[in-house]
DNA sequence: TCACTTGCTGAAAACGTTACCGGGTTTCAT
DNA sequence: ATGAAACCCGGTAACGTTTTCAGCAAGTGA
């Protein structure tokens, strides 16, 4: 009778199946249609059954699960190294939303540059999740290619570059944002509207630029290309940005960065020309991070509600692992322009 | 022959274990001592199997080995809601760590407040996770102890409050911290330095004041209780302190609060009051996050090695998982006063 | 009454791995 | 030469689930 345990029975061990349906006098097939929900139970079984598995706080083991049913209840989720601060919030509202759901997040750092097309793999697949959100800081396609060759089932948030049409994504509207950024400059009265941008070859820029240019031709403002900056989203950046600005013949009224730590480099070179924000200059940011209420005075911002794209990247995934017949979906939230004190009326005409 | 796979075979499945033992002409058993690196293998079929495994890429299935082991590879970190960015500094220091061993980070958010005391057990525990990570905002004592008792090995980091001495922590070495801004500020003259602390029930609070107080002491300079300002770790909390302080008759002339929030709280109030930093106040903050880089003027701050917090994190947990014969460890790692552009000389004598 | 469906339940195979057991084969000191 | 010890490796139970399959009881239509 007396099995031959392989391990040390350590003391604090949960109750499994097997005791559940022996204490409610039925099958663990039983119990665990109870626990899934699944198949025909009457209800004077399921009732006895839920009662003793609330009694005894029992949750089927994860890993069990995982081995039989091949669903761990657990999904990837990439972490790039910078941009904590953005980074979190996503996680954080991709974990509210999986929370509700009874499934886990399983982080997997993309720490260093080259192991990853190995790496990504490993980490993710093979029984160990089943299925992943990426946020990653830029995508490498062929990676993407092969977690997809592998059937891997994957949505990547905020995506970085342009990829695949059949990987569903999630984003801010950058375009709309942009948009409403600028408009609301050109409302204040500025007419000479910089712009400091990311990286070229980013999506985030060019959807932010286009946004830009729609609101400019709006207003019937040309465009000048000379106030039209390209830096790498980091505040340093931002200040030499700034700088080279106010190195012009005819400098901007209105600063607009397009992200945060560009704002507030851009903010701090123009205090350290002696100029004030935002009686001499308005600067507008991008994203929200809580950076931007930090920072004196407060930044006027564009609210990417990054929460919520890490639940609506959750819900997509969700979609993809049910039916398998899923079309690509791409998803783009609304931003949110939040005014603060960085931004003021422009120049008297 | 044909097994019937009671689950629909996708593609993209990956090597098992029996493959892998069968194209390397050798015992599963075999296969496994290789990849553990536990027991008596040949230096030849040691070889031979590593060679067919990196052939095919095979990894052990997470859950298989969760099931069979006891363990999973896996342990829980608690994710609170606030201090975001804080936070994943220390998570990135976890995140690095564990990858090195092999194992992956799952995270437990502790979102509602009062489904914790089920919430935290069920979700870390019972085959979901070897040990846990806590970085609790609060603790309470209760969850822990339920903790012990079920035998779960864990470690706090960054403890909040005065915890079960059983219970290994790692933390930040906050008085000596204290002593060296206070230290700082007296050796640039300041005689009068106010400082603006979280709630006075706090482990944080408590030895940060006692540093303060020691490097007054050591200077020979009586401390005024009506310049030191309880508040509560936000920036609009360090507003309120700030603009107390300056209501006073005598005001101080430099600042130290116990983290950056409240520092940049305070260096808005100052501002806002026609004061300049650091020509009339020197302001010192706690914790070095990503905020004190983003203010103007940068400030000067104490670094908290957070994400050295999180390896060493780490290192005890493996530790407590390894030997069961484990003394309650208590680490303490040393800070570092970063000087910027928020403190200056004290007054002319 | 009989075949058939529907609702409910239990037995048992399978998932992929680890660790124990035991049977060999060397190596080594005496 | 010989017994003991160390080394090597295969067979297999066990981990806790899910899911298929078969079986039974009760209801249904002819």
């Amino acid at each position: 009778m007396a099995a031959l345990p392989h391990k040390n029975g350590r003391s604090g061990q949960r109750a499994t199946i097997r005791e559940i349906a022996e204490f409610a006098g039925v099958s663990i097939a039983t119990v665990s249609r109870v626990v899934n929900g699944s198949g025909y139970v009457s209800d004077k079984t399921r009732m006895a059954v839920e009662s003793v598995i609330r009694e005894h706080r029992y949750t089927a083991n994860r890993s069990a699960r995982g081995l039989s049913a091949g669903r761990t209840g657990l999904v990837g989720v990439t972490l790039p190294r910078i941009h904590p601060s953005y980074f979190s919030v996503i996680v954080a509202g991709v974990a509210e939303a999986l929370y509700e759901l009874d499934m886990r997040i399983v982080l997997a750092p993309t720490l260093h540059e080259h192991d990853r097309e190995v790496g990504l793999l490993e980490r993710l697949m093979h029984g160990t999740t089943d299925g992943g959100l990426l946020v990653l800081p830029e995508e490498s396609g062929s990676e993407l290619r092969t977690l997809m060759s592998y059937g891997y089932r994957f949505v990547v948030v905020d995506p970085r570059m342009r990829i695949d049409e059949r990987v569903p994504t999630v984003s801010a509207a950058n375009s709309s944002g942009a948009d409403q950024a600028t408009r609301y400059l050109l409302e204040l009265g500025h007419r000479r509207i910089a712009a400091i941008t990311g990286p070229g070859d980013m999506m985030a820029t060019e959807e932010r630029l286009r946004g830009y240019h729609a609101a400019l031709a709006t207003a019937g403002v040309l465009p000048d290309p000379a106030i039209v900056i390209e830096s790498d989203w980091e505040v340093d950046g931002g200040r030499r940005a700034g700088a080279a600005l106010f190195e012009l013949a005819d400098p901007p009224t209105a600063i607009f960065a397009f992200n945060d730590p560009l704002a507030v480099g851009a903010m701090q070179s123009v205090v350290a020309r002696g100029l004030r924000v935002p009686e001499d200059v308005s600067i507008v940011g991008f994203d929200d991070t809580v950076e931007s209420e930090f920072v004196t005075p407060l930044l006027t911002t564009v609210r990417q509600p990054l929460a919520e794209m890490g639940r609506m990247g959750v819900s997509l995934l969700m979609r993809l692992l049910e039916n398998r017949s899923f079309e690509a979906l791409h998803v783009e939230l609304a931003t949110q322009l939040i005014v603060r004190a960085s931004t003021g009326a422009g120049p008297a005409r």
